[in-house]
Parts: structure tokens; sequence; C-alpha cells
RNA sequence: CGCGGAGUGGAGCAGUCCGGUAGCUCGUCGGGCUCAUAACCCGAAGGUCGUAGGUUCAAAUCCUGCCUCCGCAACCA
């Protein structure tokens, strides 16, 4: 007989920068599931991989020299990587640049051009060049692009369009006829909502790159995200070779794990275009929520930052990394990510629950029976309590875990932790092993917490792949003894087995020193300033704290000028912003939008003279062209801007 | 009126759908124990559940207004 099949799927992500903690969470996430399944005796096919194509991409490699292949190589290299290094149990990696994945895009693609889905229409609207984005007539504002406030011309691009329009309905059956489509649930309202405001048709390919997969019977045309990426669920089954035994088996997905801000794409556009296909659905789509960095606390001194998943496994171990990300967060929510929280996580739950519990009872073992429990037991009524726990252990992970919920599944198993440390506390056993005639009391004791650190070790395999046969092995179990069956039941250890106390599982970490050091790992150390440890900025965008010096000709390369705000009015549409338009002395009017709507009302400047950086690049800030920018100082959390108030408009300053 | 999330003991969260003694983890304090990784076990302190009103015998929970914070939306040039 076949076995039950089970198929699940990260997203597969966009290479344009290195693989980080938030792709692992996910990836995690995905990997326990998988491991899961496959413990019960599960068909599992687990997939991740990359989505390779895109302007962006095709940015990102110009910028390097380098071609886009060559890009995307070295990055999927680091996902590849660090995949292995944290246990990832994926079957299958699909890189959306694979021969087979482009065979099949174009195979869906023709296919759903004959069927009449796709049709080649005209993208026209008001086209801005730098933006290389359509408006329609009331997106504009003033006539112009409201992104970056230029001249927008009326354009026409040809493209192919899919009809996504006509699946609103079906789609609004779908989610009712399966409330479990989309989880959590909370998600499902926004998905509605958004049909309901109505769909229009999608714009599937792009003439304005060239870095995707090309449309074979119209090679100007390349296939735009949507359909190049999300159908990678099932190319990577071979769907749209020859060979779709994998195809057969394994679709539909039992579940795409995906962030928030893609459950969208994978609830509307993702099953619509597999009902133009005629295809069968995946039965779920689960948004899972975010990282969040921020620190929250002001109590907290200098907090570590550091959340580069090499060098968090390299610290910690792979398991402290994995337990954290499915324990302290609850699938489907947001969660902070702290070190200092991951630290304390790492004490408490695994040196002092779990590890200390093995070296406890592995040494108490050692030392009374020299590492073998005699066979002569004798029971009590105070163990039922503790085989109770442990017996129904597994059921309540498989009920987590049917839900995808780790955190409740990993809370369970640290129950019969507790339980356990406790049952120690009950049953003394250093006081039974002073009195001989207690002895096959104290061999029930040590067997019971033997046998219920094995039912431990079997249901925290799929979490903490590396640690269970680190426990198993001190406890001397067979593989036959760590069945997955056999952690509902009680007695499986057999007599023979040899305990041995082994190394420390989890080392317990000084939490003060700890941070110190994470701090020093920080490229720019605390020790600068308080600044710095202060808030850790949250974009990747590092500025050095102390700049290299430059020579005077550098200098010269700023050109700065006294202006005097004329105008000041906030921009709609950002909170932050502040448009400004000075009298540079020029004659014409300059404008500058400046981040500083927090400290400054626009009466507070009109009227006073600043200083401005006349020959920055101009840039588009929330719909307005900033012209430069005007210098301010920052104080702590403030900002002041350096006022030049009785210095002549137009002044030059060097 | 851009979208979304959140405000509960020192910290992080649950409880809110289906009103009825406010719960968990960490931390703090006190006690116990000594097998163990200064770990483990027990106990205690600590909350007018953001705010103002409303509904109700009864509101963290339902309704209305307001405030604050956070994420996103190509907003610190």
């Amino acid at each position: 007989m076949e076995k039950k099949t089970f198929y699940i799927t990260t997203p597969i992500y966009y290479p344009s920068g290195n693989a980080h903690i938030g792709h692992s969470y996910c990836t995690v996430a995905s990997d326990a599931i998988a491991r899961y399944k496959r413990m019960q005796g599960l068909d599992v096919m687990f997939l991740t991989g990359t989505d390779e194509h895109g302007l962006k991409i095709e940015q990102k490699a110009e910028a390097e020299g380098v071609t886009p292949k060559e890009y995307v190589d070295k990055i999927v290299l680091n996902f590849k990587n660090l995949w292995k290094l944290l246990n990832i149990s994926n079957d299958r990696f699909i890189r959306t640049t694979d021969e087979y994945h482009v065979k099949g895009i174009q195979k869906i693609f023709r296919e759903l051009y004959d069927r009449g889905e796709i049709y080649k229409g005209k993208y026209e609207g008001w086209y801005c060049t730098p933006c290389e984005s359509f408006w329609t007539e009331t997106q504009l504002k003033d006539g112009k692009c409201p992104d970056c406030g230029r001249e927008v011309k009326w354009a026409e691009e040809e493209a192919y369009f899919f009809r996504l329009s006509k699946y609103g309905d079906r789609l609004l059956k779908l989610y009712e006829e399966h409330p479990e489509f989309i989880q959590p649930e909370s998600r499902k309202n926004e998905m509605i909502n958004f049909i309901k405001q109505g769909l229009g048709d999608l714009c599937v390919s792009r003439t304005s790159f060239t870095w995707g997969v090309p449309v074979d019977f119209d090679p100007k045309h390349v296939v735009y995200v949507w359909i190049d990426a999300l159908p990678n669920y099932i190319t990577a089954l071979g769907y749209g070779s020859s060979d779709l035994s994998d195809y057969n088996k394994y679709w539909p997905a039992d579940v795409h794990f995906v962030g928030k801000e893609i459950v969208r794409f994978h609830t509307i556009i993702w099953p619509a275009i597999l009902m133009a296909l005629d295809l069968p659905l995946p039965k779920q789509v689960y948004g899972h929520g975010w990282l969040l960095f921020g620190d929250g606390t002001k109590m907290s001194k200098s907090k570590g930052n550091v959340v580069d998943p090499y060098v968090l496994c390299q610290r910690y171990g792979v398991d402290a990394i994995r337990y954290f990300l499915l324990r302290e967060i609850p699938f489907g929510s947001d969660g902070l990510f702290t070190n200092e929280a991951l630290i304390n996580r790492i004490n408490s739950d695994l040196a002092n629950d779990l590890g200390n519990l093995v070296s406890r009872t592995t040494a108490m073992v050692q030392k009374y029976f020299g590492g073998v429990i005699p066979e002569e037991k004798e029971a009590d009524p105070l163990d039922q309590e503790l085989i109770q726990m442990a017996c129904s252990l597994k059921e309540k992970c498989d009920k987590a875990i049917d839900g995808y919920q780790f955190s409740t599944a990993l809370s369970e198993i640290w129950k019969l932790v507790s339980r356990s440390n406790k049952y120690i506390d009950e049953t003394m056993p250093w006081a039974l092993g002073k009195d001989e005639t207690k002895r096959a009391r104290l061999a029930a004791v040590m067997y019971n917490l033997c046998e219920s650190l094995r039912i431990v070790s079997i249901l925290l395999a799929p979490f903490m792949p590396d640690t269970s046969p680190r426990i198993q092995a001190q406890l001397g179990l067979s593989p036959e003894e760590c069945t997955y069956a056999s952690s509902a039941s009680w007695g499986v250890l057999s007599a023979q087995a040899v305990i041995s106390k082994g190394e420390t599982l989890f080392p317990r970490i000084d939490v003060d020193k700890e941070i110190e050091a994470l701090n020093a790992l920080i490229p720019n150390p605390a020790a600068q300033g308080k600044a710095a440890s202060k808030e850790e900025p949250k974009k990747e965008g590092e500025k050095p704290q102390g700049l290299a010096m430059i020579g005077i000709d550098d200098f010269a390369k700023v050109e700065l000028r006294v202006a005097k705000v004329v105008h000041c009015e906030p921009v709609k549409r950002a909170k932050k912003l502040l448009k400004l338009t000075l009298d540079d002395g020029s004659g014409t009017p300059r404008t500058v939008a400046s981040g500083i709507a927090k400290w400054y009302a626009p009466e507070d400047l009109i009227g006073h003279s600043v200083i401005v950086v006349a020959n920055l690049k101009p840039a588009m800030l929330c719909g307005v062209e900033s012209q430069g920018m005007i210098l301010a100082a920052d104080v702590g959390e403030d900002a002041r801007v350096i006022f030049a108030d009785n210095i002549p408009a137009g002044s030059k300053i060097r």
C-alpha cells in the first residue's frame, strides 16, 4: 500500500541579498513540520528554493559588474549553506533559473494563452520613466507621477494579461467552502475585502527588462513574477516536463508556508492560476508572522543585536536557534527577536530545565547503579502522574502540530520536562540511595526518569534534530526504542541499557558577559559612544560611526549654500517629511524634503535660513522631488536644524 | 480619512469570538533540597486589563469616541 503523502513548501526566496534570520524562521518551521510528518510515517516532500528573476536582480548584478546569473549563483550558495547548517531537511531546492523550471513556465504560459486565460493587451496609462511605473488618471497627483512628482507621458506597452478578474467569485466560494484554506483565520477577511473591491486582470509579462523566462512565442516579453514564481510549487514536481510521477504523487500541496506579506499572492493569484489550468488547489496557505527587531524596552543596558544566523549558530548551536524560533513566537503572530530573549530561553529552558534534567538523571544512574538500572523495581502511586503525562504527550504534540503550533507542542514537551524535575524532588533519590533497602524503589525512580526522557527525546527530534540523538545516546537507547509509536508507551527502555553521563548539552550562558561579547562583534562598537549602543538601526544600511579622513578636494565636492525657507508644508502620505521651498539665491525656488516633521512644524522654519547641500543628486521621497538636503544635527533622539539666519541667501559655505 | 497589528503586575505574552473568582514564562523576594549545568522544588509580593463614556445584575471581554506605540506602503537626500 502506498504511503500517505505530505507536501510542504516554503516560499522561494528572492536572492537580492544573503539569507537572513527571517528566511531561517520560515524554513526552520517548515523543516520541523516535514520532520514531524516523516516521523509519523508519511511520505513527505519538502520544497524550498529561490526566485531569481526580475529587474531588481538585474540591477544589483549590474551594480556589481557581474551577470545576473553569476550574481544569484553566489547568493544561492549562501542560502544553501545556511540550510545545511540549520539542518534543513528539504527534499528539493528549486531555482527559477533551473532549466526544467524555465521550460515548465513557458509551457504553463503558453497553455494559459491557448486557453484564452492570458491575452495580449496594452498596458497603457501615464508612464513615469524614472519610476518605470504606469499610473491611472486618478492616481496622478497634479498631473504628475504620484511617486516621484515628475512629468509623466501617455504611453502604451504591449503586455500579456491574465484574466484574474473572472475568478473573484470562485475564490470567495473557495474560502467559504474551505475555511481552512487561509490560515490564520484573521488573514482571510483581508483577502475577502480585497476581492470584494474588485479584481483587475493581472499584467504577467514585461518588456522593460530581460532577466526572466522569455515568452517562447513572443520573445521580447519575459514572464513576470506571478507566473514565473508561483508555479514553482508544481514545476518542482515535474509539471510541464515529461515525467509527471512526482506531480501526480504529491500535488496538491498540503500546505504552503508563506510570510504574511505574500498571503495575498498565494490565496488569490496562485489559486486563480491553478483554476485557469484546471488543476487542483493547494489545501492550505499558512501566513506566518514576522520577526521584529527593535528592542522595545528601555531598561535594558546595551543589548547585543547580532541577528546573522551564521553567527548565532556558531555561538549557541543550531538547535538552540531552532528552539528559540519555534518556541518563542506563536506561529502566525509577529514576534520580537532579541539576543537577550534568546539567551534567556537557552538558559532557562535548555540549560536549566532540559539539559540539567538529562545531566542529573544520567549522573544518578551512574552513581547509584554504575549505569545499568537493576531489573527489580518497586512502583509507587507517586509515579502515576508522571507516567500518564508522558504517555499522553504524543497526542498533545500531534494535535499542536496539526495546527502548526510549534510553540504549543514545545511547551507541552517542556511540561513533561518540568514534571520530571519535580518528580526528582518528590522521590528524593539521593535519600533512597543511602538506604540499601530502598534499592528497588530507587531503580524504579531512575527508570521512570529515563523513560520520560526517552519520550521527550523522540518527540523533540523534529524540532531539535541534533540534540535528540545526543540524549538518546546518553540513555543508551537503540533505534527500536526511539520510534514514534513507542513515544506513547511506557516501559520500552530495555533493562540492559547502559546509561552514561555525556557532555553537557547546553552550557549556561553568562548573560551580561555574552551581551558584552555580542556588542564587541557589532562593527561599530558601543565603546564608540552611547548613541551607538542605543538603538541599532534596523536597516542594513550601516552608517559608519567614525568616518575615514578625506582630503580637502573631497570636501570641495560638496556644495553648501545658505538658503531661506520661503515656504514649508507637510507632505501628505508622509509622516516624517516636510517639504521646504527654498530661496537659494539662484532665482529658481528649490524644493527639498526633510525628515524633520517630528521635531519641526512648518511655521518654525518659514523665514529662517538654513544650510542646504546644493549639489546632492535629486531623489523622490513620498511624491516629492527633493533637490538637496538641509543640514541638521542629531542630538540624542532629536534633530536640530542648523539655522543660518542673517546670512544672505545664496552665500556659499566652505 | 492609506493598509495592518498592538496597548493586561518589572519584561514578554495568553485570555477578548461564546461577558461572571485575571493566567503563563522570565525576573524579584522568602523557604526547601543537594542528585545535577549556583541548576532543581515550594511559596510570596506585584495588575483600577491605554483612556472616556455606553449596554448589562455583572465588562479585560460587547458598543462608541479618543490617546499612544509599532510594522508596511520606494518617508530621516
